[in-house]
DNA sequence: AGCACGCCGACT
DNA sequence: GTCGGCGTGCTC
């Protein structure tokens, strides 16, 4: 049942029903959809009255057992109740007590008498159809295209016996547009067809175009040739119009369904059913597409796994990527993950060998020569306004050749770090490993991760400096000052705003390919796969304002945007150039980014991890609360560290917080947590499942809500 | 979660 | 006298 409740409930039916059908019930006052999970003993006494099944949905077979095996991982794992997981899982018009109506995609064919009928040509309607069903088989739409009146026409011809509806062949398989693969691309293609481990992950790890899609294009053709489906994930931003028509385009006859957020719910479970009963050959879709059953799945491809949306942020908080090695395992199928900046994670697994990584370290298309990157030291330019001379030269040089721009400006974190302009001071907590963040209105310094407390300094505690301030100060007035410095540039601003509108894009593209902009203006999302062309000069001049903040991730993501963004300079005769403005310019990040040299700071970052025991070296798992004050929600968590602290010393668990939540606060409802974290995974999820046995019990008090986030990726 | 039942303040 | 506020407890 879709409740948060950890048990399942028994019901009479006439009749054993197959794990996996849905049914229609009455739960408690309600009607509801359930689903069986198992059948009982007829005989069993039980100590309450047992309602009887209201009615069986079976227009569709059960659930299948592939999926109900998914469920049941997801729910163990993410430790989240077994019937809340089932239906996240599921489309939402099967989530409903009622029946579904499916449009029948079975095709209409003659039959002999059919074909020997003689349709008289001035019944021009008639006999274009009659011709048309001669001549092929006719899908419901094929013959609406036909003749808008078929359907009427055809349900005639069915009952006098010259047509009959069939299931459609699997159409066959066309193959357009290949593009010949380097020779990279040609070992990591022959690498995965040819393993004899295979569903051993494998991560493709290829630079900003090195042409990955065309490597997924290709191990995708030999799964439809071999007859298997193939599911493919990529993020949210990423699944446009244009990547869907790269895959129709090169398969044009292969039916294909895209599932993802913004699809219409009908929409949804008709290409949710079509992979289903295996007539999609191929998937695309966003993290909620991982759950999508597939009889015939051959391969699951996750395309920039590195990417943070393939996380769910609310009800089962699940990690797709990480839900489709599961599934991937389990089906003993191979699974591609791609990322030009793979995740410190994925790496890890690499290092245990638990995954294989194939290496794509040219450029395919764009020129072989990767940009060069320069940084500007702010300390000693000569700067206005956060505009240093040299980037506004190299931008001003640009505006006269009529090459194009991005100017990438991070925004000030939420809550940021504070730093000294002159040393590099940054505020670390005294009493933990994480960086203590300055809330501005109370005038404090406090750390998310242990909850420690301070009053902001006044000089810095290093070099006596009295110039200290948050990082990224000053981040809103760098757009105004660029615009000052360079009246006659035209600037074209990217941010939400900007973008919200359904065309923005493709305006934002005419315009740019037109040749009507000079300079690009954008914030983090300038980052993700949005193809510009050719830039010439890529700057960025507030990194440093991401470069360290409360949470431990924080430097990998930057790093992560910065080759993204780094990988977009270049042009086919010279390459480009990317400037970036810093008061640390002897960091390892940036100087690895000047280097062109991924692993080397991927390698460092992974063993600060190590170090200081987090994740991918420690695993943790979050308890949030949230209620109307602080207090409450705090007073909560107090309890359950209490609770907990006997058992989790002896696993080997430790306890942090609780500490107030970093992000903003909805509504008048304040938020804290408490970190569980474990360098053993299976130490850390036998604690969650002993507080999973009592706390949902938990008689909690009002306006409090509580939950649990296994993997976090904000702590 | 969602819904019913239950016990106390301002309305016809 | 009742409509409705949301606290508490249950759902086979
Ligand atoms: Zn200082
Ligand atoms: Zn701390």
């Amino acid at each position: 049942m879709d409740v948060p409740l950890w048990s399942t409930f028994s019901y009479l039916a006439d009749r054993s029903l197959p794990r996996g059908q849905r049914v229609r019930v009455s739960f408690g006052s309600r009607r509801m959809c359930g689903v069986v999970t198992n059948n009982g003993n007829a005989e069993q006494q039980y100590a309450f009255r047992i309602k009887c099944v209201d009615e069986v949905f079976d227009e569709l077979p059960p659930l299948p057992e592939a999926f109900l095996d998914l469920v049941n991982f997801a729910a163990g794992y993410y430790h989240h109740p077994y019937g809340q997981t089932l239906f996240t899982a599921l489309p939402t018009a099967l989530r409903e007590p009622r029946a579904v109506r499916l449009p029948d995609r079975r095709v209409w064919r003659l039959t002999p008498a059919g074909r020997d009928a003689e349709v008289a040509p001035r019944h021009k309607v008639r006999h274009a159809l009659w011709q048309a069903l001669c001549a092929d088989d006719l899908a419901p739409e094929g013959a609406r295209a036909v003749a808008p009146s078929a359907a009427t026409i055809l349900k005639a011809w069915q009952d006098s016996g010259w047509v009959t509806r069939v299931d459609a062949a699997v159409p066959p398989l066309a193959v357009e547009g290949v593009i010949p693969l380097n020779t990279a691309q040609r070992a990591a293609l022959d690498a995965i067809e040819a393993s004899s481990a295979p569903h051993k992950p494998w991560l493709l790890h290829g630079v900003t175009g090195s042409g990955k899609t065309e490597v997924y294009l290709q191990l995708i053709e030999r799964q439809l040739r071999a007859g298997r489906q193939v599911l493919v994930l990529v993020p949210e931003i990423n699944l446009t119009p244009q990547l869907i028509a790269r895959f129709t385009q090169r398969f044009p006859l292969t039916p294909t369904a895209v599932l993802h957020s913004h699809v219409a719910d009908g929409e949804r479970l008709v290409a949710w059913v079509d992979a289903w009963q295996g007539r999609a050959r191929i998937v695309i879709g966003t993290r909620l597409a991982v759950f999508t059953p597939m009889p015939e799945l051959g391969m699951v491809i996750v395309d920039e796994e590195h990417d943070g949306s393939f996380k769910q942020q609310d009800g089962l908080r699940y990690h797709a990527r990480d839900l489709a090695v599961w599934r991937a395992h389990r089906a003993a199928v191979p699974i591609v993950l791609g990322s030009a900046t793979p995740c410190l994670e994925t790496l890890a697994n690499v290092d245990a060998g638990r995954y294989r990584r194939l290496v794509l370290a040219e450029r395919a298309h764009h020129a072989a020569a990767l940009p060069t990157v320069r940084l500007v030291d702010v300390r000693r330019a000569k700067r206005s306004e956060g505009l240093t001379d040299e980037v506004l030269a190299a931008l001003a040089d640009r505006v006269r050749k009529r090459e194009l721009s991005l100017v990438y400006i991070n925004r000030r974190g939420f809550a940021p770090v504070v730093a000294c302009t002159e040393c590099g001071w940054l505020s670390g907590c005294p009493r933990c490993s994480a960086k203590l963040v300055v809330h501005l209105l109370e005038r404090k310094l406090r750390c998310h991760h242990c909850g420690w407390e301070e009053a902001v300094p006044h000089v810095c505690p290093d070099c006596g400096n009295t110039d200290i301030k948050p990082l990224g100060e000053g981040t809103q007035r760098l757009e105004a000052a660029l615009g000052r410095a360079l009246p006659t540039a035209r600037i074209l601003r990217i941010d939400r705003d900007t973008t919200q509108r359904r065309e923005a894009w493709n305006d934002i593209y005419r315009q740019v390919h037109a040749g009507e902009v000079d300079i690009l203006v954008g914030t983090q999302m300038l980052a993700k796969g949005h193809d510009f062309g050719a830039l010439s000069l890529v700057a960025i001049l507030n990194a440093d304002a991401a470069l360290y903040s409360a949470d431990f991730r924080a430097s990998e993501r930057l790093f992560s945007q910065l080759i993204q963004v780094a990988g977009r300079a270049g042009r086919a005769e010279r390459p480009g150039e990317v400037l970036l403005q810093t008061q640390w310019p002897e960091h390892p990040l940036y100087q690895a980014l000047v280097a062109h040299d991924f692993d080397r700071y991927a390698a460092e970052l992974l063993g600060e991890r190590r170090q200081l025991g987090f994740p991918p070296a420690s695993f943790q798992a979050q308890l949030r609360a949230d209620a109307p004050t602080l207090a409450e929600a705090s007073d909560f968590l107090h309890t359950i560290r209490e609770r907990l602290a006997q058992p989790a010393q002896a696993s080997g668990v430790a306890v942090c917080g609780p500490a107030p939540a970093l992000m903003v606060k909805l509504a008048n409802r304040e938020r804290a947590q408490l970190v569980l974290e474990s360098p053993q995974r299976a130490a850390l999820h036998q604690l969650l499942n002993q507080l999973t046995e009592w706390l949902p019990a938990q008689n909690v008090g009002r306006g409090l809500r509580w939950s649990l986030d296994v993997d976090p990726q904000d702590t």
